[in-house]
DNA sequence: TTGTACGCGTTATCAC
DNA sequence: GTGATAACGCGTACAA
C-alpha cells in the first residue's frame, strides 16, 4: 500500500507555520530563527518527509539532469568514460539520464526528444550519428567527446600528440619500418589526429613506414582475421626488417599481439607495437602492451565541469549567449610496457 | 535566449479548444474527430510544441522513472549488464536514472534518496553494500542483481548450474585433480553456488580436488602475483598431474592463463583452465579460453520485466500487495574453447 | 465529443 | 522573519 506522500502542507499544518516557512527552510534556512528552524527539522523526522524534486523543477525549472547519449558500453572505452561521469555528481550535483544509441539516426532523434522533454539542461553526446550541426540546432548546452564537432562545443583526447609520442617511441626502438594501422577515419573526427601525427613524425624523420587504413571488422572474429592478413602481409613485404606498428586501439594491439607471440612462441626483437587507450586489455595481455593512454577521468571531468558553466550561464536572468564554441584538449599519457624498449 | 516554451493553453488558443481537448489529443486521440485530430496535429508544428514530462508526472503521478545502482563500470558483467538494461527502454519505455556506488553505505543511501525524490517508480540494485532488509524497508519495487537477496526479488545466475557444467567439463578432461580458485564468497551471495556446485561434483565422482578460497586482490597486480603464487603452489604440490582449474571469472583465467603459457612458451597439456562469465577477454586471451557464459542480455530483460510488473500492479485502483518474493534464474551457458579439450 | 475547475507539490512575488 | 497567493504545465473528475 503505497502511503499518501507528506507535503509541505502538511509540515506547515503540523508545525503552525505556512508553505513558504517550510519552503524558505530548505532554500534559505538562515532566513528562519534556529529555534523555528529546530521545530521545522523535528517535524521533517516526524512525518517521514519525502522530498519531491519533481515539483521543484515544474515550479523553478532547474531540472539538473543531463541527457547523454552513448554508442554502446561494450567497448571499454565507453563504459570507462560513462562511469567518470556519471562520478561527477558528487563534484555538482547533476543527476544523469543515459541512453545507449544503436547508430540508427532515428532512434537517436527519439532519445533527444524524450530528453527534453525531461527537461535536461544540458547533453553530453558521445555517439556518432547526429552530426554536430543538427546538434547545435537544439536550443540547449550541449558538449561532445570525442566525435565530429564543428558546431557544438567538445572535449577531446589531443590524438595528434598521442600519435607523436607513440610513433616517436617506436623510432627510439629503432625499428626499420613504422606502419600505423587503423580504420578508415574521417577527417572531421578527432581521431582522425592519430593518422596525422604518425605521418608527420615519420616525414621529419624520413623513416620508412606504411599506413593501412582499411575497414577491420568489429566482432573479435573480423578483427583477428584482418590482423592475421596484415600479418602475413608485413611478413612477405618486410621480412628481416624491424617493424614497429602503432595500432588504432588496444584491442587491435592485443590480437595482433597473440598472433606475433603464437607464431614464434615468444616475443620476437623484430616486432614492436603500440596500442591506443590504455584499456584493462593492455595491461591483461599476454605481453603488457605499451599504450597511449586516454585520460578518460579528466576528460569526464573537464566535459560536465564546461557544461554546468555553459547551464549556469543560461539559468542567470541575462544570460550571454555563447559566442564562440569552446573545444578543450587533453593530452594524453604514453605507458610504456614490455612491448616497446 | 531561451524561447519561453508552449503549453497546452497556447495550442488551445491557438486552435480554439480547450486545454483539456489538447490533453485528449496525446492520451486519447481516438476521443477526437479525426479532422480536430489534425487541427491539432498542425498546431503543434506551427507552434513548434515540446512536450514537458516532468509537468505530466506532477499531475499524474506515473514518473516512467527506473533507479539503477551499479558497483562499478569497469568490470566488463557490470557494464554490459547496464547496457543491456538500458536497452529495454525499447519495450517498456522506462528511462533510467543511473549511480554508481563506491562501497559506501552512506551515500548509497544518498542516491536513493535522491531517486526517490525524483519519484521513480522502481529500483534495480547491483551494488552489494546494503542489505536486502534494509532495501526492502523502501517502499517501492524492488528487483536486485546477481546479489544477496533474502528480502528482495531478484533475478540471478544459476551459479550451481554454472559450477556444475564447469567441473563437469574438466572431469571430462580427466584431469587428475580439479580447483577452485576463488574470493572468500559469503553465503548468501548466488555465486556462493559455484563453490558449492564444484564441491558435489568432486563428492559425487569422488575427485581429487582442492578449494582454494582467500583475498586475490582487485587490482591487475595483486591478482597477477596471486595467481603467480597459487601457479607455482599447484605445480610444487600436483607436478605431473593434469590441473584442471575451475576460475572465479575470466579475469582471473586470463592472468592464469598468461601465467601458464609464458611459462611453458606454449599451451601444456598438463593444464586444463575454465573461467566464469564469458566477458570479451575469454575469446581475446592468447589462447581463447573456455567459460561460463552468463546470459546477461536475458538477466537483464527479465529483471526489467519483472520490476515492470511489480509497478504495474501498484498503479492499479486497488494494488495487490506482494504476497511472496520472487527469485528467478537463469541458466548460464557453458561456452567450450581451446583451454579445455 | 468537448469544456470547466481543480489538484499535483513546489517556488516566486509581494505584502506585512 | 513570516504569510498569502499566484504561478509552473498537465491530468482528470464532472458537467454540458
Amino acid at each position: 500500500m503505497t502511503q499518501k506522500k507528506v507535503t509541505f502542507d502538511d509540515i506547515a499544518r503540523y508545525t503552525n507555520f505556512s508553505k513558504t516557512t517550510i519552503s524558505r527552510y530548505f532554500n534559505d534556512p538562515d532566513s528562519l530563527t534556529v529555534k523555528n528552524q529546530d521545530i521545522i527539522a523535528k517535524a521533517l523526522v516526524d512525518l517521514n518527509y519525502q522530498e519531491n524534486k519533481l515539483a521543484k523543477v515544474l515550479a523553478n525549472g532547474k531540472s539538473e539532469f543531463i541527457g547523454i547519449i552513448v554508442p554502446n558500453l561494450y567497448l571499454d572505452y565507453y563504459a570507462e568514460m560513462l562511469n567518470q561521469i556519471l562520478n561527477t555528481y558528487e563534484d555538482f550535483g547533476y543527476k544523469f539520464l543515459v541512453f545507449v544509441s544503436k547508430n540508427s539516426e532515428e532512434t537517436e532523434r527519439r532519445y533527444i526528444q524524450e530528453l527534453l522533454a525531461y527537461k535536461i539542461e544540458g547533453m553530453i553526446i558521445l555517439s556518432h550519428t547526429i552530426s554536430s550541426r543538427e546538434l547545435a540546432s537544439y536550443d540547449i548546452p550541449i558538449v561532445t567527446i570525442e566525435r565530429e564537432d564543428a558546431y557544438v562545443n567538445s572535449v577531446n583526447t589531443d590524438n595528434y600528440m598521442g600519435a607523436v609520442q607513440a610513433t616517436s617511441l617506436l623510432y627510439k626502438n629503432d625499428c626499420d619500418i613504422l606502419v600505423h594501422i587503423n580504420s578508415v577515419v574521417r577527417k572531421e573526427v578527432p581521431a582522425y589526429g592519430r593518422i596525422q601525427g604518425f605521418q608527420d613524425i615519420c616525414r621529419e624523420h624520413n623513416l620508412q613506414n606504411e599506413l593501412i587504413l582499411r575497414d577491420l571488422g568489429h566482432s573479435h572474429q573480423e578483427i583477428h582475421r584482418s590482423m592475421l592478413e596484415i600479418y602475413e602481409y608485413l611478413n612477405k613485404k618486410y621480412p628481416h626488417q624491424k617493424k614497429g606498428l602503432f595500432m588504432a586501439n588496444d584491442t587491435h594491439a592485443n590480437s595482433m599481439l597473440n598472433i606475433i607471440f603464437r607464431d614464434h612462441g615468444t616475443w620476437p626483437d623484430e616486432y614492436r607495437i603500440i596500442g591506443f587507450d590504455d584499456s584493462p586489455i593492455a595491461a591483461q595481455a599476454i605481453i603488457p602492451t605499451s599504450s597511449v593512454g586516454q585520460q578518460i577521468d579528466k576528460i569526464a571531468y573537464e566535459a560536465v565541469e564546461l557544461l554546468v558553466s555553459l547551464m549556469s550561464e543560461r539559468k542567470k536572468r541575462r544570460p550571454k549567449p555563447q559566442t564562440e564554441l569552446i573545444h578543450k584538449n587533453v593530452t594524453p599519457i604514453l605507458v610504456r610496457r614490455e612491448t616497446t624498449g
